[in-house]
DNA sequence: TCTGGGGTCCTAGGACCC
DNA sequence: TCTGGGGTCCTAGGACCC
């Protein structure tokens, strides 16, 4: 048996990459669990919109848009709140279905992935009869109505897709590609976005057909090198990306958005701390770490900034997470002018490197330890009480997981001071004192 | 009721090294 | 000694996607 490539075999020449969208995915979910929802205009969301049905985009109800506006556009709108483990669940069965046609699978979101099938032929049939199938698959299957666009490169195929939806299948010939794909609105292409799309408007250009005819240095002058060469590649549908499995992310992170605005410093690092909980619990459930933390702030006027910094040493633990984002917060408010209140904070972590031995980070979250950063900020705010709560349950989890052996190995280590690196050295508690119980 | 939460990629300027 | 070019890394911000 032969290494299996990470690389789709696809030469190019044949339509044979295709791009699978599910359709409205939270609302058609939803509607698998209230059927009574199906054919009215229904909309997945809390605060905005996150997902519509094609009923409500009828009325002009798209994400993400502010659910008193949508009740506006479309005042028989019923809104439902989402519970996101179903949606992972049902997401991996429909790729685990496309699986059985392909092993070349690249997916993009929880719901649209690229297949190539170009070496699937001899065993399914062609492209559009893989297509047909895995469409029929999925909805004996799971119920949900997927749209397949079938092409010969990933761009065509993911254009392909949105035209045929909802529920539909569209396959662009070799032959044909230019005469589907030079009509259509700049809009259409992936990666033009409203800024874009209004700076080539300003140009005189507003189809693909327009972009396609543009001279690319004049686009590279005034969209940049990069986008200016891209759009105008794909304007020919000139691209050469492969279908690729395995595609590691390159970052992991999470914010969290509060109404209003919120002065106080404790409230601000009990949620900082939540937030650091998080981040740090799913690196480490992805056996990564990263060296370059950034920390989003958003003033309640919405303006946001960020503030990074790189460390000599990758980092994965709640502790480390928590402390130089709040460093880098404090930086951040230190430049604003004084008193503007917050309504959002976030920390991501990039520069990834996969790590292993995390489980040794393991007793930095030593209940004592943790527990009094927490109660430190605790007393002044009820929003620790959660950070607190979940830090507990993170705690309790590894605990029972790893037992004293994670602890064992951690001072068996001995040397590693502190996981983070020494500019942030005044900021970190010796790993002795973690180590007590 | 001023708008969520997760990402990717690009740009520009500065520091630093060879 | 002076000047310059090229490469890499870092930081901050912005556009875009679902």
């Amino acid at each position: 048996m032969f290494g299996m490539e990470d690389r789709a075999p696809s030469d190019g020449t044949a339509a044979s990459i295709l791009h699978a969208d599910l359709d409205a995915f939270y609302v058609s979910v939803e509607r698998l669990k209230r059927p009574d929802l199906v054919g009215k205009p229904v909309a997945v969301g809390g605060g905005v919109i996150v997902s519509a049905s094609y009923e409500a985009r009828a009325y002009g109800v798209n994400a993400p848009m502010g659910i008193r506006q949508a009740r506006e556009l479309c005042p028989r709108l019923i809104v439902v709140g989402g519970s996101f483990e179903d949606y992972i669940e049902l997401s991996d069965r429909v790729f685990e279905i496309c699986r059985t046609y392909t092993p070349f699978i690249e997916q993009i979101s929880i719901d649209e992935a690229f297949l190539d099938v170009a070496g699937a032929g001899h065993l399914f049939g062609p492209a559009p009869t893989i297509a047909a199938s895995i469409r029929a698959d999925v909805q004996a299957e799971t119920g949900l109505p997927i749209s397949i666009g079938i092409a010969r490169t990933k761009f065509l195929a993911k254009v392909a897709s949105q035209a045929a939806k909802p529920d539909g299948l569209l396959v662009v010939d070799p032959a044909h590609e230019l005469e589907f794909l030079h009509p259509l609105p700049v809009r259409a292409i992936w990666g033009v976005g409203v800024k874009t799309a209004e700076l080539l408007k300003e140009m005189g250009i507003d189809t693909v057909a327009e972009l396609a005819a543009a001279k690319p240095g004049w686009l590279e002058s005034r969209l940049g090198p990069a986008a200016g060469a891209h759009l105008h590649d794909l304007a020919w549908n000139r691209d050469r990306r492969h279908v690729e499995r395995h595609r590691g992310a390159g970052s992991v992170g999470a914010q969290r958005a509060f109404g209003g605005d919120v002065k106080d410093r404790a409230k601000h690092r009990a949620i900082l701390m939540a937030i650091a909980d998080r981040v740090g619990s799913r690196l480490r459930k992805k056996q990564r770490a990263g060296r370059t933390i950034t920390a989003r702030v958003r003033f309640n006027d919405l303006q946001s900034v960020t503030r990074s910094t790189t460390l000599r040493a990758p980092v994965a633990s709640t502790e480390a997470l928590y402390r130089v984002a709040d460093h880098l917060v404090e930086t951040a408010l230190a430049e604003a002018s004084e008193g503007r209140g917050l309504s959002l904070l976030g920390i991501s972590v990039s520069k990834l490197v996969h790590s292993p031995h995390l489980q040794l980070e393991l007793p930095l979250l030593d209940r004592r330890t943790v527990r009094a950063d927490v109660e430190d900020v605790w007393r002044s705010g009820s929003a620790a009480a959660l950070a607190r709560d979940r830090l507990d349950e993170a705690i309790d989890e590894l605990r029972s997981k790893f037992g004293k052996s994670a602890v064992a190995a951690a001072s068996a280590l001995g040397s590693g001071r502190s996981l983070v690196p020494d500019q942030f050295g005044d900021l970190a508690i010796p790993v002795a004192e973690r180590r007590t119980e």
